[in-house]
DNA sequence: CGGTATCCACATTGATACTG
DNA sequence: CAGTATCAATGTGGATACCG
């Protein structure tokens, strides 16, 4: 989810987070976003024949929680680093 | 965390919620929220000699997180109910 | 009342190998 | 590149019984 917010869009991306997710399970995952209405698939960019992945519009809405996720983590758990660029402290 | 949220404080509190959380999950949770500092334990209002749990302000901070995801599922989620306050629809 | 103790079912993750 | 197939390990949840 945090990648897809990002923009990212390609299985490789994906593949290439720091987490180090096996090709396995984010084929699956990507598969239950899928399911859940929340990814779809459209063609890439590049005019190739692959695919890639984009949020629709329920899945841009849990944007908000993302972003609450994120901004607990910075100020209550140490060491928490934002991939996307934190809320401007109220 | 929405039995927290609400101000709910007992042990069987949480326990008559609709979930019917079987007791030794109940249990379990609570210890690991508490090894979280997200919850802490009190002495109960009432003087009796029996405990109570309360959010600590690290717990009170999962509130918007909380929020979140029921806005979001009250918006995309047919069937959602909110047992807390929705937010006012911007 | 407020838990523990067992025990089982199932979900999820992950490593690894393989394929169109 | 973008997955699928296996299989083992672990995590999580739940039913149930019991206890101070």
């Amino acid at each position: 989810m945090r990648d897809l917010l990002l923009g990212r869009a390609r299985f490789k991306e994906f593949s290439a987070s720091p987490e180090r997710i096996p090709t396995n399970i984010l084929s699956e995952r990507l598969e239950r976003l899928r399911g859940a209405g929340v990814v779809e698939r459209i063609p890439a960019a590049d005019g190739t024949k692959r695919l890639a992945y984009r949020l629709t519009r329920k899945g841009l809405g849990l944007g908000p929680i993302v972003a609450a996720v994120r901004d607990w983590g910075l100020k209550w758990e140490p060491g928490t680093k934002a991939a996307i660029a934190a809320a401007p402290r109220a």
